[in-house]
RNA sequence: GCUGCUGUAGCUCAGUGGUAGAGCACUUCCUUGGUAAGGAAGAGGUCAUGGGUUCAAGUCCCAUCAGCAGCUCCA
């Protein structure tokens, strides 16, 4: 006897097994027309889902109106653009074809290179095929038939799964809508009419099994929904997005640029991006003063020999500048990292643990050549600036000065606002050889890492693979306008550098006998590029009073009133604010408008009644009209706005065209 | 690095193998105004670069450079 029990708390009794369709059914044909899938016990299931025959269980059915019926809809859509595909074209393999965070994609391999002119003839047929609406039906099959099955199909990269990714499985499914089959787990819809807007996005290579070795496979990414509707608000979020884009708007406020003759991935920071730059290292330097840092500064590059030592080089060897080549025996490298230089500082007379921690920061300027197809804007380059700092600390301060670390990086972020980020925490891949130090202490960094997150509260995924090859560490991830993640604030345990296979770096300690310093490599914003990049879409170009570029900007109502705006301009100057005057011969509202695209913080406008009573008009830039005051009056109040650096309006969300998969998983 | 797409005025973009276009921005002149676009005139081009096909190439073909999307990579 299996018991139902529904989310109105009501309950259903079956003496068989049954699916959620069937109880569906049971409970009316209005509702079985409308179930798409069921959700037992907070799983998402097929509506063809047997359920089990005896003990009892939470029971959802998934209609259009549920979140979660969207991404099996989804899968259900990938289906029919395969099929649609496969009646287009000849000699088409499928691979494979999930969904993922705002739609799904399907990998072929085919002969047609397709582009986008493809795509009116795919979603035509795809129409055709919803149109028809057949169902999606359920074969289950053990292994032997379905090996057999695929073969019969002629579908090499599902043989080849088979064989080798679900070498475990005893039996496996397929699901087939007329003449398509594919191997799939499910689930699906029952039927694809339910499929109300889709729309072909972009097609892309991509390996089979994400391995570069593998053959390439072209890649339709689409999107889905139960509506028109729906369709056309995820299209415009994509566009607003885009707009939000720091390359566009880096470029439409002046902030930065890229010049291929100066190379691809080196920023150029326009006088107006570099004033944000210089505010936000003169924040961070309040911290690192604030945290007893000590400012150092050291060369942009370096001998060879040095990263031989430090282990950079051979690692470094396919993404570096190649080596400066003076002369015989005499080679350096642009800079990949600050941690050498710093160590060697370290390193330049002997240290008593009294000495400890000893923190060297630097903004400190790094180049590394990153493959072309990975450069990205400011979120991407080749050459960057750290807020890079190093600390060398004894055993027992290493989880104290962890915690700073983090506490300072979280500091920094939420100062600007920036709240919208997870932390990952970077551990070794025991696969892979990439790393340098034992696994003993690996293994030691790693427990340290977990304690202090664990103490502070923080909420962090673990991640293998992601360490540096020096240590395992935490990284402070955020999402770009687009839905991209990237790394922003880092803070990394080191016990390998200072290992004595490395630099064999000492302190003298209490009982007068050497010991080895821990190191630590953090840096808040992580890169001041990629923080630029991501800070711009944080803020839409908008940023706050204390960063804007240009904070006001005084307005004639008439060129009658220039003499007295003049003063007013200079007053504001005085007292520090970055202002200018727009004293154009054009009408208020055109000026407003420019100042309101230039996104700038404040507009004060004068005309007669201001001159008059020695005021001015004050406009901002989100609120609007403000009224007169005074100028004292009003230059206190951009002042206490700039002191408290006052956060008021930030952008959040992507447009959701990350691949992280959608919360059902529905290939093998 | 790989696959695909793109490259025309400062910006955003039109442009059938036959004389290089628009809007905005810019310059000058007129207008002197009250909270998101006043009017007129003008200037501005190695059609990414280099080859090729053709009587003729912005347009077709090849290569290179750069950008975009995705994949792979990110020590």
């Amino acid at each position: 006897m299996l018991e139902v029990i529904l989310p109105d708390g009501s309950k259903k009794e079956f003496d068989h097994a049954v699916t959620p369709m069937e109880v569906a059914s049971d409970i009316g044909p209005g509702l079985a027309k409308a179930t798409l899938a069921g959700e037992i016990d907070g799983k998402v299931v097929g509506f063809d889902t047997k359920l089990p025959e005896e003990g009892s269980v939470h029971l959802r059915l998934l209609t259009k109106k549920d979140q979660e019926a969207l991404g099996v809809m989804r899968h259900s859509c990938a289906h029919i653009m395969a099929r649609a595909v496969m009646r287009l074209f000849d000699g088409v393999q499928l691979a494979f074809g999930p969904t993922i965070e705002g739609g799904f994609y399907y990998d072929f391999d085919l002969e047609h290179k397709l582009s986008e002119e493809d795509f009116p003839a795919i979603e035509a047929e795809m129409k055709k095929i919803i149109k028809q609406d057949e169902p999606f039906e359920r074969i289950e099959r053990n292994r032997d038939d379905s090996l057999q099955v695929v073969k019969d199909l002629g579908q090499k990269y599902k043989i080849e799964h088979i064989e080798t990714g679900l070498k475990d499985h005893a039996s496996m499914s397929f699901y087939q809508q007329g003449e398509f089959i594919d191997l799939c787990r499910g689930p699906h819809i029952p039927k694809p009419k339910a499929i109300g807007a889709f729309k072909i996005l972009s097609v892309a290579g991509a390996y089979w099994k994400g391995d570069s070795n593998n053959r390439q496979l072209q890649r339709l990414y689409a999107t889905a929904f139960f509506n028109k509707e729906d369709l056309e608000a995820h299209l415009t979020k994509i566009e607003e997005a885009k707009r939000r884009d720091h390359r566009v708007l880096g470029k439409q406020l002046d902030l930065f640029s890229i010049n291929p003759l100066v190379g691809q991935g080196l920023i150029l920071w326009s006088p107006k991006g570099t004033i944000i730059r210089n505010l936000l290292t003169e924040f961070v330097s309040e911290q690192l003063k604030k945290f007893e840092y000590l400012p150092v500064v050291t060369p942009n590059i370096g001998k060879v020999d040095l990263y031989k030592i430090s282990g950079h080089y051979p690692y470094y060897k396919d993404s570096q500048f190649a080596p400066i080549h003076q002369a015989e025996d005499e080679e350096y490298l642009l800079k990949p990292m600050n941690c050498p230089h710093h160590i060697m500082i370290y390193k330049s007379r002997p240290r008593s643990y009294r000495e400890l921690p000893y923190r060297l920061s630097e903004f400190g300027t790094v180049y590394r050549y990153e493959q072309s197809g990975e450069l990205n804007g400011m979120t991407r380059v080749r050459g960057f600036t750290q807020d890079d700092a190093h600390i060398f600390c004894t055993d027992e301060q290493v989880e104290d000065e962890f915690r700073k670390c983090i506490q300072m990086t979280q500091y920094v972020l939420s100062s600007l606002g920036l709240t919208d980020y997870r932390v990952r925490l970077g551990f070794r891949d025991p696969d892979s050889g990439k790393y340098v130090g034992k696994e003993a202490v690996w293994d030691q960094a790693e427990s340290a890492l977990v304690r202090v997150c664990k103490n502070m509260g923080i909420t962090a995924t673990a991640e293998a693979g992601e360490a540096a090859f020096y240590g395992p560490k935490a990284d402070f991830v955020v999402n770009d306008c687009l839905g991209r993640e990237w790394q922003l604030g880092t803070v990394q345990l080191d016990y390998n550098l200072p290992s004595a296979e490395r630099f064999d770096l000492e302190y003298i300690g209490p009982d007068n006998q050497p010991h080895r310093p821990v190191m630590i490599h953090r840096a808040p914003f992580g890169s001041l590029e990629r923080f630029m990049g991501v800070l711009i879409e944080h803020f839409a170009g908008a940023f706050p009073l204390w960063l804007a570029p240009e904070q006001v900007r005084i307005l004639v109502v008439s060129q009658k009133f220039e003499e007295y705006a003049r003063k007013v301009e200079e007053e504001l100057r005085n007292a520090g604010f970055r202002v200018s005057g727009d004293y154009r011969p054009e009408k208020i509202g055109a000026k407003i408008r420019a100042a309101q695209l230039e996104l700038i913080p404040y507009m004060f406008i004068i005309g007669g009644r201001e001159m008059e009573e020695e005021s001015v008009s004050v406009r901002d830039r989100i609120d609007g009209d403000l009224g007169s005051m005074k100028i004292a009056q009003a230059i206190d109040k951009l002042r206490d706005e700039v002191q408290n650096r006052v956060v008021r309006q930030v952008f959040k969300g992507s447009a959701g065209l990350g691949t992280s998969a959608a919360a059902t998983s529905d290939e093998y």
